[in-house]
DNA sequence: ATAAACTTTCAATAAGTTTTGAAAGTTTAA
DNA sequence: TTAAACTTTCAAAACTTATTGAAAGTTTAT
């Protein structure tokens, strides 16, 4: 397989797993595109690559900063801004992990806690059963919230290391 | 807050954050639905409860057993289907690990083997910054399957200790 | 065999999301 | 200032995904 083909099929490849967990396709893909690119790109660059629109282009590197994702670049002379990615995957992880944490586990554990705290009669099954499933899922969301916490502040190799001593 | 507003605020909850990790809000809450229900229920009171229609109930349900959340049960002398959900959360946990797992995690990979294998000239920085993001990208993925590896054949409870211990 | 009770299918439609592109806005150099 | 070079916005259009509901299919009891 020859280099332009190879990135192309990566790009895809990103785009569609992006696609399957929630983030769009299109911003996926620029990301990809940054991340096989050396050096910078500009918006024209990238709207030509992947054959997406000015706006389009626009929007999705402002996502992309959203998420910490990418940077912009000004060059001293120069009127365009040139955008690049972080290509440290472990900075990219944690990167992902922080800000999915902040958007949408945090929003899910502050109504967990409210729910635990509903009030009935256990000897209803009705009850029991609605706060054996929150307290438990409750339980595990915190225990997730917990590991993401280690793993933002931990090195690469410290985590993994530690993981599979563990498991062996 | 009451009970029945309170089910209702988790299968609000449960369908959001569903749909932000790439599952269809309506099969999130049907399964919300039914964990929080004792017993079984029979589509016709799903229909009722979600207000949705037959066919989406059918087919949601039909899926929610595809990935192994939901299960059917016949009562003798009756014609009606009944469904109920496994309500142990690590079991639920393994079971989307293993079907995403499956479904995503799989097929990225075996892309990225193949693209680990483009040969280029190192002294090329197209080249070079590629085959770097696949490479590191690749080996996290494999890390990823490991651990998810390691954790559908864990124990929950020994699973979560381990990785405080490690993580204290 | 028949019909009642139930489940499944799928074409049509609705709802939701993404993308476009032209117009408005901003910045810089002269 | 002015105008060229660039960025941002957003309403409309395109595309994607989810949902409906009626018709077809299946099962069971008689």
């Amino acid at each position: 397989m020859e280099l332009p083909e190879a990135k192309q099929k990566f790009i895809e490849a990103w785009g569609k797993l992006g696609s399957e967990w929630g983030i769009n396709r299109t911003m996926a893909q620029v990301h990809a595109l940054l991340l096989v690119t050396p050096g910078e790109l500009t918006t024209e660059e990238i709207m030509e690559s992947l054959s997406i629109s000015r706006g389009n282009a626009n929007m999705t590197l402002r996502d992309l900063m959203g998420w910490g994702l990418v940077e912009k670049l000004h060059k001293a002379g120069e009127r365009k801004e040139y955008f690049f990615a972080d290509k440290n995957t472990w900075n990219i992880a944690r990167q992902v992990a922080k800000e999915r944490r902040k958007r949408e586990l945090e929003p899910v554990m502050k109504i967990l806690d409210e729910l635990v705290k509903v009030k009935g009669d256990s000897k209803d099954p009705e009850y029991a059963t609605f706060n054996k499933s929150v307290t438990d899922i409750n339980k595990m969301a915190k225990n997730v919230d917990k590991t993401l916490d280690t793993m933002l502040k931990a090195e690469e190799n410290w985590f993994w290391g530690s993981i599979f001593k563990m498991f062996k």
